[in-house]
RNA sequence: GCAGCUGUAGCUCAGUUGGUUAGAGCGCCGGAUUGUGGAUCCGGAGGUCGGUGGUUCGACCCCACCCAGCUGUACCA
């Protein structure tokens, strides 16, 4: 027996994962049909991919190495080729256009949403497994494309419930921060160096000015005296890239609802270079759309610091924030980060068909959207729920219960093998709304006897005596057998 | 990957400056109460004190290594 003991398995999640139950479920269930009705009514229609992909497809092996990816869960299939779980929706979309190519309507417009792994450290708020909800246009270079993504993102967010100003949308472009790049006599070329620079750049939210420059500049070292290596930028270069980005960041003077006054300040500075110019003139296109439909700078803002992942975005990048506090599990306030994004992939499906195909796409982390939703009160509405004690035999209560669901409602027999306290006390913790009691004394004289559970735990309140709480029968009614769902139907009523 | 902290019952945690049978609360099971959820009381089950090795007459406690978790940081397509 002792030898058992020890091979006992030990009941635990692994690390990053989390199991969710009946109240986050409705809320999420709640928040992805809103999405999608939106999406929907845009004319975006659904896909769904399978949670496995070929490695390669997902373009996941490590560089000159035949294994896959560390930050991918992987396995071999038994013909001897690595599968990985999608760690996107964007990957297995491009997929998806490239093998079905000639059949798909171009622009292919569709929605999709479900989770996605992620082999990493897990920390605060972040899993390995996460859902997301994505929405992409394919085959369309224009930028009327990235615009009508952004109001719809707006759409999507407001009817969930928030108000204007308690979002805002970022736009940026990759090409605007290669100009900036170009402009400082960094080389286009230099990857290394440039991914360090937008990295650093990404970190604005979390590091002050001072962080930020260090990662420009020589290199940071944190509270833990762990030491990460800089770009080496001179300062004079600093400078310039500083005040790119701190249009909106580090001086609210300079922060803009006209986005007119920023291009001229872009322009000045750097719309000499070929990127510059490019990136502009997209940004231009966007915002041209978005002040004739209406959407102005109060829900979708220019922003230079949004970078967003750094491979396959070749255009504009977009980021949803939310602009109030959000209190976590700890109970603390923090700064919530974004909640949605997305931009330009132009090349994602050229590494299958070898032809560029334009696309633009963005994705809603809806795991993280529900945290914030939360704790301002979205949640799903579930059916309250009756309880049919079992008093006699089991055919008995089933019978009371298929009545009561063929009259529409929620009804569940007690199937266990407790007495009538402990009986109670399940219909107690399952939250149920009602109770309904059939035993012999009921059957004798043709009555039935209906619980309200809520109103019970009421009275208990000014209960002093078990005697008295027992004789009490709070809450509860006897009535006819055959008037069961019309008093059921008035006891919920009350409630509400 | 790097750094710091933490591992004792299903959960949250006490505890021993090294000394026989390791504790509490919650939860679970049974009872007080054969058909009434709360409150209260009584009883019970449940632990190789993260693992391995060492020091010692003796280790849950001290030492070494390992493992796991947490926090920060890096990476994050």
């Amino acid at each position: 027996m002792s030898q058992q003991k020890t091979s006992r398995p030990k009941a635990r999640l692994p690390r990053g994962f989390r199991d969710r139950s009946a109240g986050e479920i409705a809320a999420e269930r709640a928040l992805i049909d809103t999405i999608r009705k939106v999406y929907e009514s845009y004319g975006f229609s659904p896909l769904e991919t399978p949670a496995f992909e070929y490695t390669d497809a997902l373009g996941k092996f490590l560089p000159d190495v035949d294994r896959p990816n560390e930050g991918v869960f992987s396995l071999k299939d038994d013909d001897e080729q690595w599968l990985s779980l999608r760690y996107d929706l964007t990957a297995p979309l491009a997929r998806y256009v490239a093998e079905n190519f000639q059949n798909l309507p171009k622009p292919f417009r569709r929605y999709q949403v479900g989770p996605v792994w992620r082999n990493e450290k897990p920390g605060p708020g972040r899993f390995r497994e996460f859902t997301q909800f994505d929405a992409d246009t394919v085959g369309s270079a224009s930028p009327a494309a990235d615009a009508e993504l952004l109001m719809m993102t707006c759409d999507a967010l407001e009817a969930l419930g928030l108000k204007r100003g308690e979002y805002v949308v970022k736009v940026n472009s990759r090409k605007l921060l290669d100009g900036v790049l170009e402009s400082v006599g960094l080389s286009p070329d230099d990857f290394a160096r440039r991914g360090i620079v937008l990295r650093a750049i990404d970190k604005l939210d979390r590091l002050d000015r001072k962080g930020v420059e260090a990662l420009l500049g020589n290199g940071r070292k944190d509270e833990s005296g762990d030491f990460t290596k800089g770009a080496e930028l001179q300062l004079d270069q600093i400078e310039r890239v500083l005040k790119f980005v701190s249009v909106s960041h580090f001086e609210p003077d300079m922060r803009t609802s006209d986005w007119g006054s920023n291009f001229k300040f872009w322009e000045r500075d750097f719309g000499n270079t070929a990127n510059g110019a490019a990136g502009l003139a997209e940004l231009k296109a966007i915002t041209g759309i978005l002040k004739v439909c209406e959407y102005d700078a109060a829900r979708i803002r220019l922003d230079p610091s949004i970078i967003r992942g750094l491979d396959y975005y070749t255009g504009p990048v977009f980021e949803a924030q939310l602009t109030f506090p959000v209190t976590n599990e700890a109970g603390e306030t923090v700064v919530f980060g974004s909640v949605a994004g997305g931009g330009r992939y132009d090349d994602l499906v050229a590494r299958f068909t070898g032809q560029q195909v334009p696309a633009t796409g963005i994705s809603i982390g809806v795991s993280r959207l529900l945290t914030a939703l939360q704790s301002r009160g979205l949640t799903g509405d579930v059916e309250p729920l009756i309880v049919v004690l079992s008093m006699g035999d089991a055919a008995q209560s089933f019978a009371i219960a298929r009545e009561l669901r063929a009259a529409g409602l929620r009804a569940e027999s007690y199937v266990g093998t407790k007495k009538i306290p402990d009986q109670l006390k399940y219909a107690d913790k399952r939250g149920a709304a009602l109770v309904v009691m059939e035993g012999e004394d009921e059957r004798a004289n043709g009555k039935i006897t209906i619980k309200d559970l809520k109103r019970g735990a009421e009275v208990s309140k000014s209960v002093e005596s078990r005697a008295e709480w027992v004789g009490a029968r709070a809450g509860q009614e006897t009535v006819d057998r055959g008037k069961l769902v019309e008093k059921v139907r008035e006891m919920l009523a009350r409630k509400g």
